[in-house]
DNA sequence: TTGTAAGTGAAAATAACTTTCATATAGATA
DNA sequence: TATCTATATGAAAGTTATTTTCACTTACAA
């Protein structure tokens, strides 16, 4: 964490760490306001305005992963360098992620009808996990 | 729209037909907002309150969608009643609805792998029209 | 060490959205 | 067509989410 941070210009702070500590901990996606919560209990003191500000450089290097399926629009779950997708469970939040989604072909398609020069994707599964199938 | 709208016991307002029609009238996605400030030009007197309460409502039935990529959470583009995806510009925000995503593949072999009950996907893609391909 | 660019947090400002409530109206019914 | 009522509307206030500003602090390169 400490080098790539360095490698773009940015200091590795005591809150920097504790707010990635607290997404990689939490097996579901949390929002800003959640993780401030967790965070103020071992780094008292820290503000609000902090985790948005460190949110948005930890997605930006890629550390962390912001959701969107199922109105979580605004919450993140920890990421992975490796292109990756999320499958999300809709009634507990928790997020398993995914490798191979494999578009490349629907991709092409897409280009050759539309003209456009694609760049990118966002792809989420939302679903029930296994203990919340029990529950229900 | 109509009787759509009454099924469900909704009634429809001249507030409801001019919001739809201006979301089906642009060809890129829309804030509530930049709704607000259309709709207001040919419906003064319409508060954004009511925008707001008639995206829910059009989204709850199909007739218009969200989308999410490359930061435009929350903003709106027609939609169709068939079981479709978006394909947006990051340039002008330019959107067009494709069908044909053909993810069952993946949906089952994530369903064995993780116990998930899938449920439904969002799949969005990103790049650059062809009108903005000659510009930049 | 020391210097400095980058980061922090309090407060205020802004933006986004929701609740409340009195009034108005779509459209079903007689 | 006139009446009735459930539903919808809009103004205002309230809440929540997010950003800006700024004086002070700190990481870390030299
Ligand atoms: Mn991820
Ligand atoms: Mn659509
Ligand atoms: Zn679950
Ligand atoms: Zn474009």
């Amino acid at each position: 964490m400490g080098g790539t941070l360095r490698r773009r210009g940015y200091k590795l702070t005591p809150q920097r760490r504790a707010v990635l500590r607290t997404v990689a901990l939490s097996q579901d996606h949390l929002t800003p306001a959640a993780i401030y919560d967790r965070v103020r209990q071992q780094h008292p003191g820290i503000g609000l305005l902090t985790v948005y500000r460190t949110l948005q450089i930890l997605t930006e290097l890629g550390f962390i992963c912001e959701v969107h399926a199922g109105g979580s629009c605004g919450s993140y779950i920890v990421g992975s360098p490796e292109h990756h997708h999320h499958l999300i469970c809709s009634n507990c939040g928790k997020v398993i992620n995914f490798t191979g989604c494999n578009l490349s072909e629907l991709e092409q398609r897409l280009s050759q009808q539309t003209g456009f020069e694609i760049e990118s994707h966002l792809l989420e599964f939302l679903g029930c996990c296994r203990s919340c199938q029990k529950i229900a």
